[in-house]
RNA sequence: GGAGAGAUGGCAGAGUGGUCGAUUGCAUCGGUCUUGAAAACCGACGUACUGAGAGGUACCGGGGGUUCGAAUCCCUCUCUCUCCGCCA
């Protein structure tokens, strides 16, 4: 969430940076705030100077008890018991402000960086590189229409799958569900190893491999802003109240909850391999099919914490790392900066990564690199002392998928049919050890 | 699943109703000493809210209660550990 110092002291550039994300009623929205967060301090005040003279009290009735005089100490117990009830008053209304408060900050969404470009749909997300034709400053969404054409008639890869007995969508219908896929053979080893290739790639850039937990509790869910909000998304064991991780960023991200880290220790770099589980309630037509939405898939991610004034640095590298990937798996591949309307709730700015499909004949998203600002941080309670002010302050984390499985192996079936078969990519190959799949 | 023990500051570990936000040790940081380091000695050393500041307030797993006053007593929840059982 944001914190109340920049609400209150940067109102103006949060009303804007709230309407540029398109969030309805930001201005009564921040007012809001601002007059819960008065009313909580005034309480607060009040309380705190009832509290004081109680404690007053208590210590001289402690005097006079050790002293004997018995009556002086009943004397002053009368007094102390209207304080008392004041200061009950008091607390029941602190806590009643404070929680509203911190319900009402929870709806509020984060506010996009100067260079977000303002827009409200995804066809006004921002075209900024590609490596099938220049990009210029101006492209959109909307209207780049540099589709790569692939010779050949070309077959979408729920088709090639079972062509190939790659994937069996139908047994696992049988044995778990749609969007459970069971893989068989060569496809259970591509899977294998991408896992491997991502995660090796990952620590050359400099990434601490984690494996976490796959499932959190309640606490971790708030942390990185999954709950409230998003409960419906998760899966849930209900005996235990643990949740099923949508992400890695769930458990690589909580490590660093309640944490004050050292300067010198920052940027923290974490990747994880995990399975990942999504309800995706309300999700249907073709972009469910075949491997476009699962219920459950693999992902690695990478996670970093860091300083305000490296955080965009940190960016950067990860972006760089991401597109890396895709220039070893030599996939179609673009790279959008995403609108001020198309972010997510918690983001302050996000890159997308997408990888063209022939047979589809459409954009895949692969990967989401992002910087939350401070943002998951004060829900966090991240933070680190700086080195030369010796005071604490929020990190900034950030996150990216490098990369989630089922929409590149989408795109690694599609994009490398031959007649003999489907060919495997020089870098993946050590990997697979095999070079077709046939 | 059964039985028991426990949860205190970065760690270890005192503290069972009255200046306890908390003794002490270790770790960390600063200083003295030293050519340098170690050792020794001196000093600093939780977080948050609030206030211009002095300061005030809260926090000893979470929540509630008793009391003028609670880390300390009571209730409750959660978690951890040990033993037994089961088991990859």
């Amino acid at each position: 969430m944001l914190t109340l110092k920049l609400i209150t002291e940067e109102t103006e550039r949060v009303v804007a940076g709230l309407e540029k994300k398109h969030f309805e009623g930001a201005r009564e929205a921040v007012e809001r705030a601002i007059a819960l967060d008065k009313m909580r301090r005034e309480t607060q005040t009040r309380l705190d100077a009832t509290l004081a003279e109680s404690k007053k009290y208590a210590a001289q009735i402690g005097q006079l008890m050790k002293q004997g005089q018995r009556e002086e100490a009943e004397k002053a117990k009368a007094e102390v018991s209207q304080l008392k009830e004041l200061s009950n008053e008091l607390q029941a209304k602190m806590k009643e402000t404070e929680d509203e408060l911190n319900r009402h900050l929870c709806t509020i969404p984060n506010i996009p960086y100067d260079n977000v470009p303002e827009g409200r749909h995804a066809e006004d997300n921002r075209v900024v590189k590609s490596n099938l034709k220049e990009c210029t400053d101006t492209d959109t969404v909307g209207n780049w229409d540099a589709n790569p054409v692939v010779e050949s008639a070309r077959l979408p890869h729920w088709e090639l799958a079972k062509k190939y007995n790659l994937i069996d969508f139908d047994l696992g219908v049988k044995i778990s569900g749609a969007g459970f896929p069971v893989y068989v053979g060569k496809g259970a080893r591509l899977q294998r190893a991408l896992i491997n290739f991502f995660l090796d790639e990952a620590r050359k850039s400099g990434y601490t491999e984690i494996m976490p937990p796959t499932v959190v509790n309640a606490d971790s869910g708030y942390g990185t802003g999954q709950l409230p909000d998003k409960e419906g998304q998760m899966y849930h064991c209900e005996v235990d109240d643990l949740y099923l991780i949508p992400t890695a960023e769930v458990p690589v991200t909580n490590i660093y909850r309640d944490v004050i880290l050292d300067e010198k220790d920052l940027p923290i770099k974490n990747c994880a391999y995990t399975q990942c589980f999504r309800r995706e309630a309300g999700s249907y037509g073709k972009d469910v099919r075949g491997l476009n939405r699962l219920h459950e898939f693999s992902k690695i991610e990478i996670v970093r914490i860091d300083t305000p004034e490296h955080s965009q640095e940190s960016h950067k590298e990860m972006l760089q790392h991401v597109e890396g990937l895709l220039k070893k798996l030599e996939l179609p591949y673009r790279i959008l900066l995403l609108c001020g309307g198309d972010q997510s709730f918690t983001s302050a700015i996000c890159y997308d990564f997408e990888v063209y499909s022939e047979a589809q004949k459409r954009w895949l998203e692969v990967s989401s690199v992002s910087n939350f600002d401070t943002y998951q941080a004060n829900r966090l309670k991240c933070r680190y002392r700086n080195a030369e002010t010796k005071k604490t302050q929020l990190c900034h984390t950030l996150n990216g998928s490098a990369l989630a499985l089922p929409r590149i192996v989408a795109a690694l079936l599609e994009n490398n049919q031959t007649p003999e078969g489907i060919r495997i990519p020089k870098a993946l190959q050590p990997y697979t050890g095999f070079e077709m799949i046939d």
